[in-house]
RNA sequence: GCCGAUGUAGCUCAGUGGUAGAGCAGCUGAUUCGUAAUCAGCAGGUCAGGGGUUCAAGUCCCCUCAUCGGCUCCA
């Protein structure tokens, strides 16, 4: 017999060389039904690993998280399984599980058909109805390489060589099919019978282009059927909060085959913009930022001392001015040091916060164009922040806060990244190091949660990324903090010290919102197109029942838009009823329904977005409440 | 850019080789109505663009363009 520590703390006697799972049937024939896999010392394992003296043992759940990963990544081997076996000579990639579900790459001769995917699912009921129980098996480096080339399966020959020397390589079964795998996994594959393949779509071995195409099936699995119907219904409900389709619906932008990529604004769309910007320059004139505004179209020599020629060319676009050549400015950075360089400056100006909302241009790949979330013209909330090296870590602490202040407005959440060098990255890596220490310290100081994401900066600099999910679930970066040595460098930027002396600036490059129209996005999502009042194109509609209320709408929107109040009047010959919905559908906050009563007793019935018909008030009453609401942002 | 799918009226969609359709929106008229769709009529199309096969192409084939999903989650 020997002794395991339970999750309550109990110490548990179960006989030498038991598992999880015959731990499990000991404890309760329920518990053994309902297990996925077992914690040993904190590290998830199969219900088939042997237990030893003095583990901490925890079983895990169906109601554990981290059960469903072990489940989906067991459906992906399913599917993997039945992918072969309709498949022959299928090669296999990677099939991990996933935030929402799983997917495993093969590579194929044909790429997948959408028909394929029901047969396929056919196939793993199939599999999963023979219950086949997965077993794991240890291997040796030498063994594991050659069986996976003596089967031709050249990428999993690839994963095993890149694996650490000392790393454990295992691999499972289930019934004739074998996949290199670490694990955990079910007990067979009858415990997975919740399940659904979701899409297709080609995927790069190890998301690089220059590497070999796979063919990616998408699926998903939960425990209960309830569960994914749930599932399937909040991926319908996020559909409906798509900016694309809100955009079309509330007529805020469209996009054109004439210029893919370069979003078009219509009127609403235009006010929402507006007030973005409006509560900007507030915001920012508050923060101590002056505002100035660069040329979109700038000389090629200018991009080359910038180090734009060098490392974004690809992504920028060029025309010729008199016989010499210009490019469009994909960045604002360059006009901003221009502007600095253009006076001296003395270290008592310092931190100089320039702001500029600046229209840039950037030739992305077509493929990757979505929305207005991913555009090739977009207008960045800009900043170019010139200090001391010794003012860093205080004003990219205010910069956060700044962010944190915006985003706090709109209610919207993000996720915080510290992006370091690139390959192929501009200037010196001992600068590089300092200015990646510099960030983490503001991050670690402010005890600000982060992920690291290696190799994702500016080439001139790291960058504290802030990152928003879109409706499902896609992150989008929207601030970013950028700490840059090379630009002043590059432009011989200057201010005089307390010395007398000249001293060269650090640059911080930032955006709030990031690009307008990326936000505009998020926000459109984030709020299901029903805006704050704030920012409601049309903030309320005066709705008169008959004809003899007409006049009187008349004298109310006068007053409204007299008090600042964004306001349509509908004097279609239409029901209320209709009216009304109409109203409802582009989702304008305040409707006015007015009829004989309310001209006779000079009121107006207020009915909400949100909460229908609130009875009649005064119209003064109204206006301040209105404004009350627009002022507090809410 | 690459892989796959899609492209028919402003929008949502039907139309599997034989005379281009529906609902909503639009326009016109009637109706003057109390909190999410009043009724009737009219108009609306180079079936994304180009080329080909065929007696005949929205439909089959090829090219181009655009859109959508994916190409980050590491056995």
């Amino acid at each position: 017999m020997i002794n395991v520590v339970l999750k309550d703390g109990a110490m548990r006697q179960v006989p030498a060389n038991s598992t999880g799972y015959e731990l499990a049937e000991l404890i309760s024939r329920r518990l053994a039904k309902e297990a996925v896999a077992t914690r040993i010392n904190g590290e998830l394992m199969d219900l088939r690993t042997i237990l030893k003296d003095g583990d901490a043992v925890e079983l895990v759940t169906a109601s554990d998280p981290e059960a469903l990963e072990v489940l989906r990544h067991s459906a992906a081997h399913l599917m993997a399984h039945a992918v072969v076996r309709l498949f022959p000579g299928t090669r296999l990639g990677i099939g991990p599980s996933i935030k929402d579900g799983f997917y495993y790459d093969f590579a194929v001769a044909e790429p997948f058909k959408p028909e394929d995917l029901p047969r396929i699912e056919e196939e793993m009921k199939r599999l999963a109805g023979e219950k086949i129980p997965l077993h794991r098996h240890e291997i040796s480096r030498e063994e594991s390489l050659a069986f996976f080339a003596s089967k031709g399966e050249d990428f999993k020959v690839e994963l095993i060589r890149d694996l650490p020397p000392d790393e454990t390589i295992t691999y499972y079964d289930q019934g004739e099919f074998l996949d290199l795998c670490a694990g955990p996994h079910l007990l067979e594959t009858g415990q997975i019978k919740v399940f659904k393949l979701l899409s297709i779509a080609g995927a790069y071995w190890r998301g690089d282009e220059k590497r070999p195409m796979l063919q990616r099936i998408y699926g998903t699995a939960f425990f209960k059927q309830s569960d994914l119907d749930a599932h399937l219904h909040r991926i319908e409900e996020a559909k409906k909060r798509d900016h694309r389709k809100l955009g079309r619906e509330l007529d805020l932008f469209s996009m054109q085959d004439e210029a893919p990529g370069f979003p078009f604004y219509h009127p609403k769309g235009m006010i929402l913009r507006n007030q973005l910007e409006e509560f900007w320059r507030k915001e920012h004139r508050k923060a101590g930022y002056q505002e100035i505004r660069t040329p979109i179209i700038l000389n090629r020599v200018l991009w080359e001392r910038s180090g734009h020629w060098d490392h974004y060319r690809e992504n920028m676009y060029f025309t010729k001015i008199d016989e010499l050549d210009y490019a469009v400015k994909p960045m604002n950075c360059p006009g901003s040091m221009l502007v600095y360089r253009n006076t001296m400056h003395s270290y008592k100006e310092f931190p100089l916060r320039y702001c500029e909302l600046g229209l840039v241009h950037r030739h992305e790949l077509s493929g990757a164009l979505h929305g207005m979330a991913r555009v090739r013209a977009f207008t960045q909330d800009d900043s170019h922040i010139f200090i001391t090296p010794e003012q860093i870590e205080d004003e990219v602490g205010r910069v956060i806060a700044l962010v944190d202040k915006f985003y706090k407005v709109f209610k919207m959440s993000y996720r915080v990244e510290l992006s370091t060098r690139p390959e192929g990255a501009m200037g010196d890596i001992a600068v590089w190091n300092v200015a990646e220490e510099a960030l983490e310290n503001v991050l670690k100081h402010r005890e600000i949660d982060y992920r690291l994401n290696p190799g994702d900066g500016a080439f001139y600099g790291p960058k504290i990324d802030f990152h928003i999910e879109d409706s499902i679930g896609r992150s989008w970066q929207c601030a970013t903090i950028q700490l840059d040595f090379q630009m002043p460098e590059k432009f011989d930027l200057t201010y005089i010290g307390e010395d007398g002396q000249r001293h060269r600036p650090v640059v911080i490059h930032r955006v709030l919102y990031g690009a307008m129209e990326r936000f505009i996005a998020m926000l459109i999502e984030h709020y299901a197109g029903a805006f704050p009042l704030w920012l409601a194109p049309v903030q309320a509609v005066i709705l008169p029942i008959t004809d003899r209320a007409r006049e009187y709408g008349q004298e109310l929107q006068a007053q409204l838009e007299e008090a600042g109040i964004r306001t349509e009047l509908d004097t279609r010959n239409e029901k209320i009823g209709f009216k009304i919905r109409e109203a409802q559908m582009q989702k304008i906050p305040y409707m006015l329904v007015i009829g004989d009563k309310e001209v006779e007793q000079g009121l107006v019935a207020v009915r909400t977005r949100e909460g229908g018909d609130q009875g009649t008030m005064d119209p003064k009453e109204f206006f301040a409440r209105l404004k009350a609401q627009v002022e507090n942002k809410e």
